[in-house]
RNA sequence: UACCCCAUAGUGUAAUGGUAGCACCAGUGAUUUUGAUUCACUUAGUCUAGGUUCAAAUCCUAGUGGGGUAACCA
């Protein structure tokens, strides 16, 4: 036998402090308080899609039980069945799974309904639950505020046997919603507004997603949730900070039932600049029709996410860099932004697109002439390989690549300059063709057939290498660029008479529908990924991508220093 | 107004009574056929006031600041 601590088991929380809840279920292991059993859960209410807020909890609730050879369930909190559907459970579980993580159990609070009726008969029993018939104004009237105790109810005194009798004709739909609750009889004094009596059961006439019309009496949440972390012997029932007044009455119920004890820690739910990331307002964005969709890529739901192009391996990695604490703390979106980087970097295929074309001719390449290029796959990763590209007399270039009147700084081409074409050769501009209006329309370059492959033989460098497409080769498609969803980096701070809507970012999406993609290109399938040299990592829309029509999402753009000159001007 | 939680570089996190460290951001430089990547360096921090102690970011008290809480929601 050794007091030795358990060492995490899970690579991607190797290397790492140990956070507090870690370092909670560490003293428990070594004060062997569960015989060295560790077993969280994940409990959503399925009454909505799952955010990146969600993914911390996963993250820490999995991430816990892998680390120390334990469990973790999935529990849907499907006690109010006018919000919830099955709609959800499913997105919810397509998430979890995509994330990474298997459960050891899944469960839904509904299936512990008849246990539920059951302890909620004990405590009557024992006199300490009874049947309120107090309407709901008249319940807040009674329950006192904060300068005020509550007074008791004029039911709090009901005879076992009345309570008794009222309970069963609640759950046998003798009585209207609203008519009567089940309360917990505890102290109408206290500090604390949950332990003033808290109803445990309420009626609705509503049909339930998985009991159908079983129940017209449903349990609330603070009677529901510690009794079914107890039935499935949660050693560790990890939640958020809002949480942590019902602390009391989770242990309450326990402490009277004499059931297993979990015990409830609590840490600061996740928040990100340039986003909101409640349940509501993501509701609101997708009715209101700011958003497409709740798996928008510009939405911070895991399926927005997703369809944005971010890996399960960029999230999980974000959330075990933020750590977790009891700080309420707003992390900045760009380390979100980095996480995926740093994994696209050295995993994905470099292609070359043209977002903006302008059209360069060179003058001096013969015509009908296609030279092949060999290309690098991925610097990053020797074994990806190389392809050929082919280079024609005319080729498309980003028109951003190009300045008539150039400042010293800018690399690229211009008047008279000369530049390196990626895996090409090197060009100088020699003529800038206009159309009536004055707007740049064609190049016409010159090329140095010494410079093939991009190296000059006499040695002479060259400032700036840009990329480009074959105009005769290259595939047409359309690339959506999506910017911060809010302008402001706390969208939830606004002044008098505005609300977060005000912050929207206007410019969060914009289509460009004439883009020129390297040929290999047009066989990407949805979901694929690239890093489009010089401009950032995209992957093929799975949802509008077609292949007559391919649709590319930028996932996230590369960083950018001359774009940060640009701005410090 | 009551109660609860929190407070460490710009941001986020570590140090669990014994040298305040790390990452991101920012800045500078090197390398570079992606203004990417990579590498090196630099800037900058314990909310305040008392107390306990040989020793306090850490323990205690008060203050200040931030957050949360008064659904028959979760």
């Amino acid at each position: 036998m050794t007091t030795d601590k358990q060492s995490p088991d899970n690579p991607e929380q190797e290397e790492r402090q140990k956070n507090f809840v870690e370092q909670i279920i560490e003293a428990d292991l070594t004060a062997n308080t569960h015989e060295g059993r560790v077993h969280t859960r994940f409990p959503p209410e399925p009454n909505g899609y799952l955010h990146i807020g969600h993914a911390k909890s996963i993250c820490l609730n999995f991430g816990i039980a892998q680390s120390y050879h334990g469990k973790c369930n999935l529990r849907f909190d499907d006690t109010n069945p006018a919000k919830e559907d099955t709609e959800y459970v499913d997105s919810i579980k397509e998430d979890v799974q995509w994330l990474g993580f298997e459960w050891d159990g899944i469960y839904f609070a509904s299936d512990y309904f008849q246990q539920l009726y059951e302890l909620a008969v004990q405590l009557i029993k024992a006199g300490k639950a009874y049947v309120c018939s107090l309407s709901v104004e008249e319940t807040r009237a009674y329950r006192g505020g904060w300068d005020e105790v509550g007074k008791d109810s004029p039911y709090r005194e009901r005879s076992v046997e009345e309570n008794l009798d009222l309970f069963t004709r609640m759950k046998a739909g003798e009585f209207d919603d609203g008519e009567h609750t089940l309360r917990a009889k505890i102290d109408m004094g206290s500090p604390n507004m949950n332990m003033r009596d808290p109803a445990m059961y309420r009626i609705k006439h509503i049909h339930h997603h998985r009991t159908d019309d079983q129940w017209c009496i449903y349990p609330m949440y603070d009677f529901a949730h510690g009794i079914c972390d107890s039935i499935e012997n949660i050693t560790h029932s990890i939640c958020t900070l809002e949480f942590e007044h019902h602390r009391p009455l989770y242990d309450w119920f326990l402490d009277e039932l004499d059931i297993f004890r979990s015990r409830q820690y609590e840490f600061a739910r996740l928040n990100i600049t340039h986003t909101v990331m409640s349940k509501r307002r993501l509701l609101e964005l997708v009715e209101n029709n700011h958003v497409e969709s709740w798996d928008d890529p510009r939405m911070p739901t895991i399926s927005g996410l997703r369809r944005r192009g971010y890996t399960p391996e960029a999230i999980r990695q974000f959330c075990t860099r933020i750590g977790v604490t009891k700080q309420n703390s707003t992390h900045d979106i760009s380390w979100l932004e980095d996480s995926l980087r740093s994994q696209l970097n050295k995993e994905v295929l470099r292609r070359a697109a043209v977002l903006r074309p302008l059209k360069v001719v060179i003058e001096n390449f013969p015509e009908g002439h296609v030279e092949m290029m060999e290309a690098v796959n991925n610097p990053e990763d020797p074994s990806a390989g190389t392809r050929e590209v082919p280079f024609t007399r005319e080729l498309y270039i980003e028109r951003s690549d190009f300045m008539e009147d150039p400042p010293k700084k800018f690399f690229r081409l211009g008047p008279g300059r000369e530049v390196r074409l990626r895996y090409g050769f090197f060009i100088t501009c020699q003529e800038v063709i206009k159309d009536e209006e004055g707007n740049i329309s064609e190049l016409r370059c010159t090329y140095d057939p010494e410079t093939r492959g991009g190296q000059a033989p006499d040695g002479r460098k060259v400032k700036g290498t840009i990329h480009w497409v074959s105009v005769e080769h290259a595939v047409d498609a359309e690339v959506r660029l999506y910017d911060h969803l809010f302008q402001t980096q706390h969208p939830n701070d606004v002044e008098q008479g505005q609300t977060y809507l005000d912050n929207l970012n206007p410019n969060s999406l914009e289509i460009l529908k004439n883009c020129k993609l390297e040929s290999s290109l047009g066989e990407a399938q949805p979901g694929e990924r690239f890093q489009f040299e010089r401009l950032g990592y995209f992957c093929v829309d799975s949802r509008e991508s077609s292949d007559s029509k391919p649709v590319f999402n930028r996932s996230v753009t590369l960083r950018d220093t001359w774009a940060k000159m640009q701005k410090k001007g």
